[in-house]
DNA sequence: GTTTGCACTAAACATTTGTATAGTATTTAA
DNA sequence: TTAAATACTATACAAATGTTTAGTGCAAAC
C-alpha cells in the first residue's frame, strides 16, 4: 500500500508537528509531548511513528539523548528566507545588467517588509537630499526598490533625471505621467518621453542613531 | 531607573554558547552538556550560570523540563550577518519575561540598519497611530528597538503608558524626563517615576504598498 | 489463513536530567 | 570589615524522559 519511502497520513502528521516545532526555533518534543499533542495514552506510540520515520531515513534518533529526534531533510534554517537585495550607487540607466559594477554592497531584507515583491529583481539605494520628505523619505534612509513591476500613479519611483538617480512621486495628468518632488523646496520635473523609471519604492529602512 | 545588566565575562561565554546552539538549530544543552563543553566538573556551576543569566532577563528556564533553556530576545545572526530580531505584540509591564507568549513573529533585518546595537536585546514592534510623524515614523512602520542602552535626550522611546506600549520621544527637564509626543494631535506626557522605558528605538522599516 | 505492517494501550524499568544541599575560594561593593 | 556576588566541586535525590516487554485490533498482502 504504502511504498517504501512514502509515509503513512499519520507519520506525515507526525513529521509536521516535528518541523513546525523546529521552525519555531523550539526544542525537538519528548515522546510524551508528541503524544500529548495527537492524544496518544502511551508514549510508546509516539516513539514507534518516530522508529518508522527513522527506518524511512526523514529522522535520527540519538540513542538515550532527552529530547533526542533529529530532522533529516527540509530542515530549513531558522532564517525565515531573509532576502538579500543589492545596494547599488547611481544606475545609468535602465536596471543595471552587471550589478558589479555598480554594486556598493548587500542589505538583508525580510520578505515581510518586501511583500508581493520577492522574486523580482530589487535593488537598494541610499536616499540623498530631503526631496521626499512628505512621504517620510528622509536623507539617509535605504530605500528598496522592484525594477519588474510598472509604476501606478502615486508610487514612489527611482528616475533617472540627468544621469542621476532620484526619487519622486509618479502623478498622473491627461496627457500622461510626470514626476513630482514630496516637498516644497523640489522642484516638479514634466520629462515627456525620455522619463526613465528604474524601479517602484517597495521598502524604506532607516537607521536611528 | 534604566537598568544595566552587564554581563561578566564568563555569562558572556555561556550566552554565546547557547547562542550558538540555536543558530545551528540544535536543542537547548543540558545543564551537563553545558558543564561538559566548558569543562566544569559539576552541572550546578552550568545550572548556576544560567539562574544568573535568568535574573538578568537574558534567559528563562522552563522549570523541570529537560533542555529547559529558552532564549530571551534572541537574536540570531544568519549566513550572511543578518539578525533576526522578535516581533513582540504590547508588552504588559518592564521587559518581556517570556518571548513566546508575546512575539509574533521575527523580523530579519540587516546589521548595517541596527548598527552598533547588535549583540543587544532587541525587539520589533508594529506602530499604531501617527503620534510619531514628526519623526518619520508612521503607522504601520516595524521599529526596531534596543533594550540594552540608557536612553539619552531626543531618543524615540518606547514606553509603556496605561498598559500600553507608546512611542515618544524623551526630553530632559531639569527636573528630570519627560515624554513628548512628535505630533500636534497627540499631548505630551510627563510621568516621573513610574516611567517605563522598554528600548531605544534604532531602526524603522516601513513597506510600501 | 497466516503473516505483515499500522496504530495504538498499559505497565514498568533505566537513564538522563533538573535541582537541591553543603561547601571552598576569590572578587567586588558597602 | 563584612556582606554579597561570582565561580566553582562533590554528592545525592527526584522528576522527566527514553526504552522495553506484552498485548489489542484492524487492514492489506501473500
Amino acid at each position: 500500500m504504502f511504498s517504501a519511502n512514502s509515509l503513512t497520513p499519520r507519520q506525515t502528521e507526525i513529521i509536521d508537528f516535528l518541523q513546525e516545532l523546529r521552525r519555531k526555533g523550539k526544542n525537538s518534543p519528548t515522546y510524551r509531548e508528541i503524544a500529548d499533542h495527537f492524544g496518544f495514552k502511551s508514549p510508546k506510540a509516539a516513539a514507534d511513528h518516530v522508529r518508522a520515520l527513522e527506518k524511512k531515513g526523514y529522522v535520527r534518533r540519538r540513542k538515550g539523548r532527552s529530547r533526542g529526534i533529529e530532522l533529516l531533510f527540509s530542515e530549513r534554517p531558522s532564517t525565515n528566507g531573509a532576502i538579500s537585495v543589492p545596494v547599488l550607487g547611481n544606475i545609468p540607466a535602465g536596471y543595471p545588467e552587471t550589478q558589479t559594477e555598480y554594486q556598493h554592497g548587500t542589505l538583508t531584507v525580510d520578505p515581510a517588509i518586501l511583500g508581493g515583491s520577492t522574486g523580482h529583481r530589487l535593488f537598494a539605494l541610499r536616499v540623498n537630499g530631503e526631496s521626499m520628505t512628505g512621504r517620510g523619505i528622509h536623507e539617509g534612509d535605504w530605500v528598496v526598490a522592484d525594477a519588474d513591476v510598472s509604476p501606478k500613479e502615486g508610487d514612489v519611483v527611482v528616475a533617472l533625471i540627468d544621469g542621476e538617480n532620484t526619487l519622486k512621486t509618479l502623478a498622473g495628468q491627461k496627457n500622461g505621467y510626470f514626476l513630482k518632488a514630496e516637498s516644497p523646496n523640489y522642484s516638479d520635473l514634466i520629462p515627456t518621453d525620455e522619463m526613465d523609471i528604474q524601479g517602484v519604492v517597495r521598502a524604506v529602512l532607516r537607521r536611528i542613531y
